[in-house]
DNA sequence: AGGTAAATAT
DNA sequence: GATATTTACC
């Protein structure tokens, strides 16, 4: 909006909105004061596509992130699309509506009647639905009995001895579920003779798929049912079992990575670093091999931007998404933050993900499709300015602040005013830009991000003599 | 063990 | 056919 007044006033009205603000005019005081006024985030003109999908990157990741307590009401919808998307599920969270799986034919209809969902009505399928997660596709039948078994595997013994196997065990939410439940005793006998049992499952969820479920912060068993060793007796197997490499562990492995330093990050260290059990270390290097290709293949670009990036960080701050204070919880129990982005001074992380903001780096395994509408994320937090040396104390290093080139726009950071009309991503790109974000939940979050700096924030305000925090929009501002 | 590439599974 | 993971090898 052209008046100053108006904009201010429009912020303060839309206080329930997260809201991002967006302008030409790019002084550092009238940034934070939207930021005050309770704007999510200020972002200078043009709207870059890549600007844009940092955003909505951030969105994904803190609909993730935020612990439940934290997470406000706003980003729940958020979450639970990303979630369903992924076929996670969630543990008592509610029903999303409209789950992917499908049902194995054990139970298929026993299971809950209603649960939640009545509310929405399953679409094809007809069956399971929240309760909890869910049983996956079809696997779960597998229970075959292939039997013997043994296994080891705990931690890093993969022996190769082991043979076959395979049953699994479907579990279904409730627990009971007697005919699966059956079978599997079943099958598995002999390991079961072993010893192990099954538990997992009930509990745990199942397989495969599933399993992240705590989107949260506690990745814990990727590899199947519960943690521990359990499975085996599950008889499930393993032998194979797949280990299902979700955000949340992936996460933890990218963590782990950055953590110990490209360097070091070998992966006996990392299977160290990660404690995830039931991970061996073959799992771990498998990854690597695929995170370090991916690498290879996304840096490259990161230099070129980096070189554009060097060049704009002449001007103007770019203000960058704030971390939100709560996403710590989980994994990340070592450093208050992610290490991030080069550490500066540490090692060379210059791990961090794969990806650049443009690209998945891995694509969507699967095509999820993007509900349009729910999003709304709440104003908590998440945005503050990053601001130059002198003013922040968090400012970032430059270096490898991929987050804001804009791909075809020249960047004129933010001084180059423009005409209205490109000003505005075209509604394809917005949606391609959501999209990518939704599909790749386990982007890093673009560059620059560093804690809230809320205090910075006021505190800057305040010399500027602006000190009321929702200071009543009244008019102006400098500049 | 760590890496890399082939083999499989999805 | 393309990927994701597991296996086999060096």
């Amino acid at each position: 909006m052209s008046n100053s007044n108006e904009r201010f006033k429009f912020l303060e009205t839309a206080k329930d909105l997260p809201t991002i603000m967006i302008s030409n005019v790019h002084c550092l005081s009238t940034m934070m004061k939207c930021i005050a006024l309770g704007a999510v985030e200020f972002l200078c003109k043009p709207l870059s596509e890549d600007k844009l999908r940092d955003i909505w990157q951030h969105v994904v990741h803190k609909a993730f992130n935020a612990g439940g307590s934290v997470l406000s009401e706003s980003l729940k919808p958020v979450k639970d699309s990303v979630v369903s998307m992924l076929q996670l599920g969630v543990e008592t969270e509610e029903p999303n509506n409209d789950r992917i799986e499908n049902a194995s034919p054990a139970h298929e209809n026993e299971l809950e009647q209603s649960s939640g969902s009545d509310k929405y009505p399953a679409p094809s399928t007809p069956q399971l639905k929240q309760g909890a997660r869910l049983l996956d596709d079809g696997d779960c039948q597998e229970l075959t009995n292939c039997s013997t078994e043994k296994e080891n595997e705990e931690q890093e013994g993969e022996s190769k001895s082991v043979e076959t196997t395979c049953a699994m065990i479907e579990v279904t939410p409730q627990g009971h579920d007697t005919q699966s439940l059956t079978e599997t005793v079943i099958k598995g006998e002999d390991d079961s003779a072993a010893g192990v049992k099954v538990e997992n499952n009930q509990s745990g969820h199942l397989q495969n798929n599933e399993n992240l479920n705590n989107p949260e912060g506690n990745a814990e068993n990727p590899v199947k049912g519960s943690s521990l060793p359990n499975l085996d007796g599950t008889r499930a197997n393993r032998k194979k079992i797949k280990v299902d490499w979700t955000p949340e562990l992936h996460k933890k492995f990218v963590q782990a990575v950055e953590q110990l330093g490209i360097d070091q990050a070998i992966p006996s260290r990392i299977l160290d670093v990660m404690k995830v059990e039931g991970l061996t270390r073959h799992n771990v290097a498998s990854h690597l091999q695929k995170y370090r290709m991916h690498r290879r293949h996304i840096l490259p670009k990161e230099d070129d931007r980096r070189l554009d990036q060097a060049r704009r960080s002449y001007f103007q701050p770019r203000p960058i998404m704030a971390y939100p204070p709560c996403h710590t919880n989980h994994t990340f129990p070592l450093s208050p933050a992610y290490p991030v982005w080069g550490a500066p001074g540490g090692p060379p992380a210059g791990v961090q993900m794969w990806g650049s903001p443009g690209y998945s780096p891995w694509p969507p395994r699967e095509n999820w499709h993007w509900k349009p509408y729910p999003v709304m994320m709440h104003a908590d937090v998440w945005g503050c300015p990053v601001m130059p040396p002198p003013l922040n104390p968090y400012s970032s290093p430059p270096l490898n602040a991929t987050g804001f080139h804009s791909t075809g726009t020249v960047d004129n950071g933010c001084n180059i005013p423009q005409n209205s009309f490109d000003l505005h991503p075209a509604e394809e790109v917005v949606d391609k830009v959501v999209k990518e974000a939704i599909n790749n939940p386990w982007l890093p979050l673009p560059i620059g991000l560093k804690p809230p700096s809320t205090d910075s924030v006021l505190a800057e305000l305040s010399r500027q003599g602006i000190s009321t925090i929702p200071p009543h929009i009244n008019g102006s501002n400098p500049t």
